[in-house]
RNA sequence: CGGGGCGUAGCGCAGCCCGGUAGCGCACCUGCAUGGGGUGCAGGGGGUCGUCAGUUCGAAUCUGACCGCCCCGACCA
């Protein structure tokens, strides 16, 4: 290819209102091109890598045994009902209506659609197991589409099901799938953590995320530096630090009102009567599907919304307007859970890992100090719904838990049977008994992949690819085209790359200066750069450079072409 | 949906307060020079000023409504 017949051009200077050095280099470099919030498009260079992308995972894929087939994106809104999922993804379905007012959806995902497919192909555990792909535009309405190809609301995604006979055999489809990953990433230089992840509120077991990390990162892990426990922060699980194993119980005191005026928060509290946060209960409120929920947790921990959620087992979780609590005849700054009746009340084990906690008196501008669960409480349900924090211990070996910032760059699931009990998906066994299908999921985005790659590979002069991502291997710059010497050496050379099979962006810009062109190389990022010049010519050499070399060698002009294979096999 | 910001040439911005010929940089076109880290000089093309309505002799500028985009939060199989 050549750049005079490149439609994309570079940036002199930073898109402002890119934030993320993926996003930044990615409109900069002239990769992508903006079309509505959320919605890009392609140029001719990043859909060279996204393809290489691609085909790394369809190699992968199939060595694990998986079969791509395609799948529609226009689905009918009844097989979303069926599963209750209209619900449960809400306005983030892109939904629309047909010539004859049916509904209809943009499909944000597709196992209601390939459910149906098993269930019709599927009789015998014979015929399982059975893993299938697909490779597809994904349509989500996200909030906030953000960081470039990181969240957008169109997006290519390989999702693979894997539907399975039992238990055991779930597992190897899972592993199978977890391998498969790793060796995706590792083919596109990514060092990314295996972190235990939320399954969501429809069934599934185990569940992993793969994160990227990097300080601009929307999802957080908590990691263990000493046995390697990595969990999403959304699952991590950690021991409170003063949590009640390392404090014996103190005497328990009998229940006093103190006044405290103008105090609302937890941490006025706590400077008010000069006690830690630990000391103090915190009372949360939440309406859960429109149903108001009195959560308490220890003062200095913070309620995690996910665990919360599938605890109430609810679709829409939100905090509590004022007027919800003031109605309820609470009063916020100074909520207590003692004399609560007719709300619903959760509370987190931290309130019993401690004595004479300070609470509300559900009175304005006043706490009681000694409140002690349950001698002064009850709750309707007592579960784990912290967030776990750095610095927490570790569950399995009380290292301290340190958090990361990262990309979800893939995500696997076991399903279990939610989604082949509600459409019928069943199968005979070996002695004629019904079941239905255990089903696994498994899904990368190709387009945050290649983000994700970039935020991993950069230097402040561009992007650093990745060879077997990267548009092409080699970037051929003829400095001082007008010179005929020089054009005729550096087309030569072009034509003996390809002539090899090596895929070679040659600058053949007569006009552009040359630090223009070493510039924008370097923006690019190719994995190597071959330079022809004047002054190179006249010793017979051209020059070779790897993106991240300071220094470039120098070749006899006839050895280019075998140097540049010897460097692109290592 | 809450908070903040912005829509003027392909991109980045000024002009708006104080209404009166639409401007600058990059990019683009022509010519000459230059030729190893975003080079110089000269000339040139390109804009329904987000949309609609209103005020006015006259609106990029004032008023109103709507639309879009970005950032933070909530959300995220």
């Amino acid at each position: 290819m050549r750049i005079t017949q490149l439609i994309s051009k570079t940036l002199r200077e930073d898109p402002p209102e890119a934030e993320t050095a993926s996003h930044r280099l990615m409109l900069r470099a002239g990769l992508i091109h903006q079309v509505a919030a959320g919605v890009y498009a392609f140029m001719p260079l990043a859909w060279r890598s996204v393809r290489k992308i691609e085909s790394i995972i369809r190699e992968e894929m199939d060595a694990a045994g998986s079969q791509e087939l395609l799948l529609p994106s226009l689905q009918p809104m009844e097989l979303w009902e069926q599963t209750g999922r209209r619900a449960a993804f809400g306005d983030n379905l892109f939904s629309l209506e047909d010539r004859r007012g049916r509904s209809m959806v943009l499909a944000p995902t597709h196992e209601e659609v390939i459910t149906n497919i098993a269930r019709a192909n599927v009789q015998s555990y014979r015929d399982l197991p059975v893993i299938l792909y697909q490779i597809q535009t994904k349509f989500r309405d996200e909030l906030r589409p953000r960081a470039g190809l990181v969240r957008v609301r169109e997006f290519a995604m390989k999702d693979a099901y894997s539907f399975n006979a039992d238990e055991e055999s779930l597992e190897q489809s899972y592993q199978a799938m977890a391998q498969a990953y790793r060796n995706i990433y590792r083919r596109c230089s990514l060092p990314v953590l295996m972190a235990e992840a939320d399954s969501g509120a429809i069934g599934g077991k185990d569940s992993h995320e793969f994160i990227l990390p990097t300080p601009t990162g929307e999802d957080t892990v908590i990691t263990c530096p000493s046995c390697g426990y990595t969990a999403n922060a959304e699952k991590a699980v950690g021991a409170h630090a003063g949590s009640a194993k390392e404090k014996p119980k103190a005497e328990l005191l009998p229940l006093s009102e103190v006044s405290t005026p103008g105090v609302k928060t937890i941490a006025e509290l706590a400077e008010f009567l000069e006690i830690p946060e630990a000391q103090t209960l915190k009372a949360v409120f939440y309406s859960a599907d429109d149903q108001l929920v009195f959560v308490t947790i220890r003062g200095d921990l913070e309620v995690n919304e996910i665990k919360l959620k599938n605890l109430l087992r609810c679709n829409e979780l939100r905090l509590a307007t004022d007027e919800e609590v003031t109605q309820a005849g609470l009063v916020a700054g100074s909520a207590s859970p003692i004399g609560i009746q007719d709300i619903k009340r959760v509370a987190d084990p931290s309130i019993s890992s401690g004595s004479n906690f300070v609470v509300g008196a559900n009175k304005p501008d006043t706490h009681l100090r000694n409140a002690n669960y349950p001698r002064d409480f009850q709750v309707d349900c007592l579960s784990d719904i912290a967030l776990a924090q750095p610095g927490d211990m570790c569950p399995h070996c009380s290292a301290r838990l340190e958090a990361i910032r990262g990309v979800e760059v893939g995500h696997i699931f076991k399903l279990g049977t939610f989604f082949s009990e509600t459409l019928g998906a069943l199968f005979l066994d070996q002695n004629g008994q019904q079941h239905p299908m255990l089903m696994g999921c498994y899904g990368i985005g190709v387009g945050r992949l290649l983000a994700a790659a970039i935020e991993q590979n950069h230097d402040d002069r561009g992007i650093v690819f990745p060879t077997p991502i990267a548009p092409y291997q080699v970037q051929l710059v003829g400095l001082n085209l007008t010179d005929e010497r020089v054009k005729e050496a550096a087309e030569q050379l072009y034509q003996e790359l390809w002539d090899q099979g090596i895929e070679t962006l040659y600058d053949d810009r007569t006009e552009a200066a040359a630090g223009v062109k070493l510039n924008d190389a370097d923006l690019l990022g190719l994995p190597l750069r071959l330079v022809v010049s004047p002054r190179n010519l006249n010793n017979s050499v051209a020059e070779i450079k790897g993106r991240q070399e300071t220094e470039a060698q120098l070749v006899a002009l006839d050895q280019v072409v075998a140097e540049v294979q010897r460097r692109l096999s290592q």
